[in-house]
RNA sequence: GGUCCGUUCGUCUAACGGUUAGGACUCAAGAUUUUCAUUCUUGCAAUAGGGGUUCGAUUCCCCUACGGACUACCA
């Protein structure tokens, strides 16, 4: 137990959250609770250009209806711009820091870690377009940057007055030459890059006086003193940089342990998966429904009827499994038996099927008196009255047949209102001769019957049609075509008990 | 193209270097339910290919193939 332990999760608010970004935050709630320590929330907006209205409070509300609820960072509507005692490191929002990392990467330029560079994204472009011509890649690195427009190329007194006259320049990390960088990743064990293959990225901009990516995240790391960054697949290229970052800066010490997650695939064919995917295969790609600004609607698990508890259990076995047979786990659970090191490496293709059952599971295990208030709503639209001991009896018959609570109504709505149309087919196979003859006399008996109890119905009814000597089958099935209108529901007792008399014998009455 | 990561049933995955390669989802069959579904039982189905190391390789190493990520003054 190590309750020092300090984890953050750092989306960017450019859009919706991507259930696979639920996925990591939730890796890493599990791992802080494991150790007793903390989950942050931080909002990385250093890009204004990709800034999307709503998106934060979205990642809020995702998070909060998973109940992966952040213990320290960004709040609800409410703008945390300084420190306090539950959050120490405020502002948590990058764009509110944006003062902070200037001197960081200044300092670097100092250390000789890094350079100013003037070369203009016109430049920069031309350059790229002219390697492309040749079949070859044009990359800002120690091969060609003495060459380029930047303090490295011009005198210290050149340099100041770029630097005073312009205001589109950006400080390059320099990444040194021929050292190898190893590294550790949690999941995937060491890693090795010579630095010769990396390039010079661009760590501040003056046109914005934000820093990019990768040193407002060591900086804020470092700050905030994060101790495991766990993060997606797509940041491993960039590992290496981030660990010259932390050497260069002198944090060696500090340097949090990484681990990188496997992306979410789609379900067919490849690559990762998208928003497009869901549209196309009918399954949402998001925790919540989401509206873009011109009006698109992008379906939400909540929306669809899933509970939180079935999505993030779905989610956590995603690429990852206690190594036992158990497979249902509450987050508590999910709390107590997650290990880092039992997440799997390769991509897990998403399959659809899997998550409606795992909500299957747990509407099982749901009261019936909630799912009886989760049901009213749809009864009330379809304006039926009728007392919540009648709607948990009814739901208690099918409720083993249902993933979702808006299956419910398709499933039994004969239990509400009377069949308004017979299966043809049904009929042409069950309601034949004398059939008609025989139910207006099983009526009458019924009429005289007094215990309606399942129990009695279900001794009464087949010793009836016995003693009479009709074809069991055919009557049977008839009745259940008068009460139901099709060959479907729980058995012929339970529904006739659950009618009661009355409406028995009115729909028997109604005939065909 | 380059760098890095990965590869066990259709899918998610399990398996101290020694297992009849296990489980779950899906699908199929049977039983039960005088319907449908549920439930239960059974079945189908995998170590990408090739080399090593080893008494023995799904497991360790190399090569190939395939997949993925990254390769922005985006994260």
């Amino acid at each position: 137990m190590n309750n020092n332990t300090r984890v953050r999760f750092a989306p960017s608010p450019t859009g919706p959250l991507h259930m696979g970004g639920v996925r990591t935050a939730l890796y890493n709630y599990l791992y802080a609770k494991q150790r007793g320590g903390t989950f942050i929330l931080r909002i990385e907006d250093t890009d204004s250009q990709r800034f999307v209205e709503g998106a934060e409070n979205y990642i809020i509300e995702a998070l909060e209806w998973c109940g992966i609820t952040p213990d320290e960072g960004v709040q609800n509507g409410e703008i945390v711009t300084s420190p306090s005692e539950k959050h120490p490191h405020a502002p948590y929002r990058q764009s509110m820091r944006k003062d902070l990392y200037k001197e960081y990467a200044v300092q670097l330029v100092e250390k000789g870690h890094a350079y100013y560079a003037f070369d203009s994204s016109e430049e920069l472009e031309k350059l790229r377009k002219e390697a492309e011509a040749k079949g070859e890649s044009f990359t800002y690195n120690h091969k060609i940057r003495e060459t380029l427009n930047n303090s490295l190329s011009h005198t210290s007194d050149e340099t100041i007055k770029i630097l005073s006259e312009r205001n589109d320049w950006v400080i390059r990390y320099k990444m040194p030459q021929d050292q190898n960088i190893e590294m550790y990743d949690m999941i995937r064990g060491k890693i090795d890059v010579n630095s010769s293959t990396l390039d010079d990225k661009v760590i501040w901009k003056a046109s914005d006086s934000l820093p990019t990516y990768h040193l407002a995240n060591v900086v804020d790391d470092f700050l905030m003193q994060i101790t495991d960054v766990i993060r997606g697949e797509e940041w491993l290229p960039s590992l290496p940089l981030h660990y010259m970052l932390y050497e260069s800066l002198g944090w060696k010490e500090e340097r949090p342990s990484f681990a990188h997650l496997s992306l979410l695939l789609k379900p067919d064919g490849k690559g990762k998966l998208s928003k497009r995917d869901g549209d196309r295969l009918g399954f949402p790609v998001f925790p919540l429904e989401w509206k873009n600004q011109q009006g698109d609607r992008s379906g939400g698990y909540r929306e669809d009827g899933y509970y939180p508890e079935a999505f993030i259990n779905m989610l956590a076995f995603l690429g990852w499994n206690p190594g036992t047979e158990k497979e249902i786990f509450s987050l508590e659970e999910l709390v107590q038996s997650f290990s880092i090191e039992r997440v799997v490496k390769s991509g897990a293709k998403f399959n659809p099927e899997k998550a409606k059952w795992y909500n299957q599971e747990y509407i099982r295990k749901k009261e019936i008196s909630q799912l009886v208030q989760e049901f009213k709503p749809i009864l009330e639209e379809k304006g039926i009255k009728c007392s919540d001991q009648y709607t948990a009896e009814a739901i208690s018959l099918i409720r083993d047949r249902i993933a979702f609570v808006h299956e419910i109504w398709d499933l039994c709505d004969y239990l509400f209102t009377p069949p308004n149309s017979y299966d043809p087919k049904v009929k042409a196979k069950f309601w034949k001769e004398d059939i008609p003859v025989h139910i207006e006399e099983l009526k009458n008996h019924l009429s005289s019957v007094e215990d309606f109890s399942k129990e009695n119905i279900e001794a009464l009814l087949p010793a009836y049609i016995k003693e009479k000597g009709w074809p069991m089958g055919k009557i049977m099935n008839s009745l259940r075509l008068l009460l139901v209108g099709e060959s479907k529901g729980p058995g012929i007792a339970d529904i006739i008990s659950l009618l009661g008399k009355e409406e028995t014998i009115a729909r028997l009455e109604k005939k065909i």
